[in-house]
RNA sequence: GGCCCCUUGGUCAAGUGGUUAAGACACCUCCCUUUCACGGAGGUAACACGGGUUCGAGUCCCGUAGGGGUCACCA
């Protein structure tokens, strides 16, 4: 099958791009690439109340963000487009008259009132809920009188009596569903426009998909696809229903949830890396059976194998998202990590836009100083807050570190060291510290901690020498100053 | 409620009838480091429950419980 692996990612246009839709995409194009196959773009937009301004373009942006690619789609074209849903109404429409010739559906000309009433008095009853299929039966001049009143109709497939829908899930095996009491439903709405589950099947197969890769939800509109393959006399895809991503309390992650952060591009706002997020996602439901975790997307792709996806949900763990993207921040080069940090720099108004060499140079030394231990871009903020200040705050436990008997001794002798430095960089500063050990008696902890916990503030952080030297020497005397006197 | 799916440590997960039940995040301890981190080495911690099948079950079957998904002229 490898060379005719055909995949497909088809988002609606309601939103931007979020988690779960990234990670559909993302095993759909690790599918592909592991097949040499193609991967497709689709855009549904059939409800057009639901688009939203920008809603495409930013989709595909950050899709592209992530490192994905597709081979056809809206942008890109491809010899079975158009590649947009609202695009391909002829096509639908003589796939419609099709069914509604050989019998397989029919107009319906029920009002919303009288199908919700139906609906209700079906609930009273205890019974599912289902279209009864009266306008199934109607006469012509049935069709005309209602007509005639100005009644538009929509169209429904005729749904099998006593027939069994199943089929051979990827991640799930045998997945099967009854007919019975699914009740007619709707491929063209009153305005014209398919329903999902007709335009998917339609498009599906025209577009010679070979496997549909989707979230769980989509688990039960597989029936009604498979139903209208029937109907057509088409050979349907291979489905893989795919478990979705729960948030802390084990529920499907809805876009109002905020415990977790929702859209791609949040997270590029908030200074994540592309290849990390990447990396995350891919094993959110998915894992390479190795004892690694940290791949490149290409070892992804050669390691790809749909029958390791989980069948059970994942939680979205922002813990090790974190975690995994300081492995990535550690790895790459420190300009592109000084780019990553500017921004938020200047917009909590720790720098300015426009900046001398010396203040550039200054920069990249203090994203450098903290790349260590940075998990995102925006933590440089936080992590950087004792270099902005003309004093330090001081916590508890450092309170009493300064409490110490040999402080003021340590600090004193210290202070005096850096006074005799000429030029102030790390070096110097260390040396400057072997020098008030020798005078003093006082190492380790007593030499370094009260000299930490009078300059920062804090009792942890990162590298000392050079942490004074970014702090420059006016700032380092004066706090050290104020604890003495 | 009907239908469908799921159930290994706090979390992600390996495991496809015989293992001391991997590994990762988090947590704890120790080592390294004249502090702090990084790094390294360890540690705590799991097969939802009940019946079968089998010489043997986390793995197969059936129940129970729990969780989730879905029931639109939304996708």
């Amino acid at each position: 099958m490898s060379n005719n692996v055909r995949v497909r990612y088809a988002p609606s246009p309601t939103g931007h791009l979020h988690i779960g839709n990234a990670r559909t995409a993302l095993f759909n194009y690790l599918f592909a690439r592991n097949h040499g196959g193609k991967f497709i773009i689709r855009i549904e937009d059939t409800d057009k109340k639901r688009n939203i301004e920008g809603g495409e373009e930013s989709q595909l942006k950050y899709l592209k963000w992530l490192g994905i690619d597709w081979d056809e789609g809206v942008d890109v074209g491809g010899e079975y487009g158009p590649y947009r849903q609202s695009e391909r109404n002829e096509i639908y429409e003589t796939y419609y008259n099709q069914l509604l010739k050989n019998g397989h559906a029919y107009k319906c000309y029920c009002t919303e009132e009288e199908i919700a009433a139906e609906r209700e008095a079906q609930s009273e009853r205890g019974e599912t809920p289902h279209y009864s299929g009266k306008c199934r039966h109607l006469t012509e001049e049935e069709r005309g009188q209602l007509e005639s009143e100005g009644r538009e109709p929509s169209i429904r497939i005729i749904v099998p009596e006593g027939k069994t829908y199943t089929f051979d899930d990827m991640v799930k095996s045998s997945v099967s569903f009854e007919s019975e009491g699914m009740g007619d439903w709707v491929i063209i709405k009153k305005d014209g426009t398919p329903t999902y589950n007709f335009a998917v099947a339609i498009d599906d197969h025209l577009m010679k998909i070979s496997h549909v890769l989707r979230g769980d939800d989509h688990i039960s509109n597989t029936p009604k696809q498979l139903m209208v393959y029937e109907a057509l006399d088409w050979e349907p895809p291979i489905f893989g229903h795919m478990t979705l991503i729960v948030n802390e309390s084990r529920k499907k992650l809805s876009k109002r949830d905020e415990s977790i952060i929702q859209f791609i591009e949040q997270y590029e706002e908030l200074g994540y890396l592309p290849e990390a997020l990447f990396n995350f996602i891919t094993l959110l439901g998915w894992s390479p059976g190795g004892e690694e975790e940290i791949h490149s997307k290409q070892e992804f792709i050669d390691l790809f194998d749909a029958d390791r996806l989980s069948k059970s949900p994942a939680l979205f763990d922002k813990q090790k998202l974190m975690w995994m993207n300081n492995q990535y921040m550690k790895m790459i080069e420190i300009d592109r990590l000084v780019g990553i940090s500017l921004p938020h720099l200047i917009k909590a108004g720790r720098i300015t836009e426009s900046m001398t060499d010396e203040q550039h140079q200054w920069v990249k030394g203090l994203v450098s100083l903290l790349q260590e231990k940075m998990s995102f871009g925006a933590e440089i903020v936080d992590l950087s807050d004792m270099f902005f200040k003309d004093e330090a705050d001081y916590e508890e436990d450092t309170k009493e570190i300064l409490a110490g008997e040999t402080v003021p001794e340590v600090l004193k002798a210290f202070s005096q060291e850096l006074d005799q430095l000429e030029i102030f960089r790390a070096d110097g500063i260390k040396a400057a510290m072997k020098a008030v050990q020798k005078s003093t008696g006082q190492k380790g902890k007593n030499l370094f901690m009260p000299i930490r916990a009078a300059v920062t503030g804090q009792t942890h952080g990162p590298d000392l020498p050079q942490t004074i030297e970014l702090l420059g020497k006016e700032k380092v005397q004066k706090r050290i100053n104020k604890i003495i006197s």
